[in-house]
DNA sequence: GTAGGGTTAG
């Protein structure tokens, strides 16, 4: 017992010891024990420096300090790497976690899984690939390489890298799959924009058996929100409701978050009152949900709610806010909020908050005023997303003189976009110039340029049916082009006529119709009206923006089939009712 | 003592 007592730190009975525990993670009241320790000539303790360190990582302290202290040890030990690995990784503190890693090994300390699973961490923040390669391999030569803690760092770092075939390779490997390496893969689908795969590992997970958790939730939303999954999401929903999982405010934004890209706002906004702290991402997701909607008073008054009794903005916030306002045409309330950003809270407008000023402005009309904004606002080179916005804008009012300019500075700047030759050319179809769209067209094959190709998703009894443009690879095409056709030729009774100048340049004339008739959200309506009874809201999910000819052609079909349809695209939603859309053509 | 999660313009 006596000697056991011996070989403990003395300092760990010390009033300066007791002095740190007392500072706890305040770098003020922390710096002040460290004076004590240097006078008291205490100032080479490892231990004593140790835990100072650890308090002032977590409260996260300058660098400059923190190193210093390191510095100011004589021998590191294994403890002090250990824990200072752990701490850095925890704290978001990368680059330090790495450096103390290296010296680590120059010390000639070797790691454990601990100090691997908090590196490997560290480097999937910094986004350094080879370093998080070269630990993969520390991780084999010393025996760690079926370790579950750091497979599943493993997985989650070649995940964020968008390395999902070594991401899987290693979740594969793994003989004790636990619930952290399903959701770091889920996650990692998810985040690369592979919603099926994150959807179809989960339902694997469900078959094996594993129970999963609130985290699962959180990345299995997030598929859900983008694919568009509805019947999915409210399955989760009424899953954590019946097993009484905690709401809390990370769970609660995702759920919100699906809601809202679900086409559901209200049931987000549900979801928003419950939540019990909401915590400035949610509010902001909320926000955002409302802009997606075009309901532009609504996102108002909750973001003025906000400024009484929430958390502060930040720049996200003020991103939502401002599209929110441009999507609902709220010009002079989006100029005062953009305002208020600096001169309230201090926030230097950055290149998003600009690109909605423009979108804003551009979208009422008032192109003179967007172009002078880039001018007065943006002191260097615009960047090529304020001009896009711009560009939107033009074509949008028809201006061809402004928006040609545009579009060739443009394509000075950024040759290699495909987007700004699609914008270019259509604005030359729209003003008739069919000898220039001849010509855009030309330069795109020569550079091999090609533009995104578009696709549209929809859930029929929880199931996702992807359709692109003239798409034939589902089993009952047939049944669907011809139902098709007959509602098309219904619409044009109603009095619909077929535009062709919205159709891209690479399609040739005689197949401009053909086109416009087999775009992807007109394939996937068709499936959706066939498979789900009269009355059924259609919900859509496109990945590009709608062309006006098919937003023409939906709000007859909305007529001739008596449905809602409810069109998510690339910006925001569409509902169709009666023959009319909630964007009130303001798109 | 370890690993995994939610919001952003065009």
């Amino acid at each position: 017992m006596e000697a056991k007592q011996l070989h403990q730190p003395a300092s760990s009975h010390s009033p300066i010891y007791h002095a740190i525990l007392q500072a706890g993670p305040r770098l003020k009241p922390l710096q002040q024990v460290h004076a004590r320790i240097v006078i008291t000539g205490l100032g080479r303790s490892r231990s004593l420096i140790t835990k100072l360190l650890s308090f002032a990582y977590a409260a996260t302290s300058p660098i400059t300090y923190t190193r210093r202290l390191f510095l100011s040890i004589p021998e590191p030990d294994t403890f002090l790497f250990h824990s200072l690995i752990t701490l850095t990784s925890k704290f978001n503190f990368p680059q330090e976690s790495l450096l103390y890693y290296r010296r680590m090994i120059l010390a000639n300390i070797s790691s454990t899984n601990y100090t691997f699973s908090a590196v490997i961490k560290s480097s999937a923040d910094l986004r350094t690939f080879n370093t998080g390669e070269t630990i993969h391999c520390h991780v084999l030569i010393c025996g760690y390489g079926l370790d579950s803690y750091v497979q599943a760092a493993l997985v989650s770092f070649y995940a964020k890298w968008g390395q999902l075939w070594i991401a899987r390779k290693v979740f594969d490997k793994m003989p004790e799959k636990t619930v952290v390496a399903w959701n770091s893969m889920i996650s990692g689908y998810e985040q690369n924009g592979f919603g099926k795969e994150a959807i179809a590992l989960f339902y694997l997970m469900q078959d094996l058996g594993v129970k999963p958790d609130s985290t699962t939730f959180v990345s299995l939303l997030s598929a859900c929100a983008q694919l568009g999954a509805v019947g999915l999401g409210c399955w989760v929903h009424e899953y954590i409701v019946r097993n009484c999982f905690d709401l809390n405010v990370v769970l609660g934004t995702a759920l919100i978050n699906m809601y809202s890209r679900c086409g559901n706002v209200s049931k987000a906004r549900e979801v928003f009152d419950s939540v019990e702290e909401k915590n400035i991402v949610a509010w902001t997701a909320m926000i955002s949900g409302y802009g997606m909607h075009g309901h532009g008073s609504q996102a108002i008054e909750l973001f003025s709610e906000m400024r009484v009794l929430g958390p502060r903005p930040n720049n996200v916030t003020f991103v939502a806010i401002l599209s929110a306002c441009a999507h609902a045409g709220l010009v002079s309330e989006g100029r005062q909020i953009f305002a208020s950003m600096r001169q309230e809270y201090g926030l230097e407008p950055s290149v998003e908050h600009q690109v909605c000023m423009v979108d804003m402005l551009g979208r009422a009309g008032h192109l003179n005023e967007a172009y002078q904004f880039i001018r007065d606002m943006v002191s260097k080179e615009p960047a090529p997303a304020v001009w896009t916005a711009m560009l939107g804008a033009c074509k949008m009012h028809k201006d061809f003189d402004l928006g040609v300019e545009v579009a060739e500075h443009l394509l000075s700047i950024q040759p290699e976009n495909p987007g700004h030759y699609v914008m270019l050319s259509n604005i030359y179809a729209l003003a008739g110039r069919m000898d220039r769209v001849e010509k855009v067209r030309n330069i795109m094959i020569r550079n091999r340029l090609k533009k995104e190709v578009g696709y549209s998703t929809i859930d029929v009894d929880q199931k996702i049916y992807l359709f692109s443009m003239g798409d034939k690879s589902h089993p009952e095409t047939n049944e669907i082009y011809l139902y098709l056709d007959e509602l098309m030729s219904r619409c044009r009774e109603a009095g619909y006529v077929p535009a062709s100048e919205s159709v891209m340049h690479e399609v040739e004339e005689e197949e401009k119709e053909h086109a416009l008739r087999y775009h992807s959200e007109k394939l996937a309506i068709a499936f959706g009206l066939l498979k789900t009874s009269p009355g059924v809201a259609i919900r859509i999910v496109k990945n590009l923006r709608m062309c006006e000819d098919c937003h023409t052609a939906i709000k007859h079909i909305s007529v001739v089939s008596n449905r809602e349809i409810n069109i998510r695209d690339r910006l925001r939603f569409h509902h169709f009712k009666d023959g009319s859309c909630s964007c009130q053509d303001y798109w």
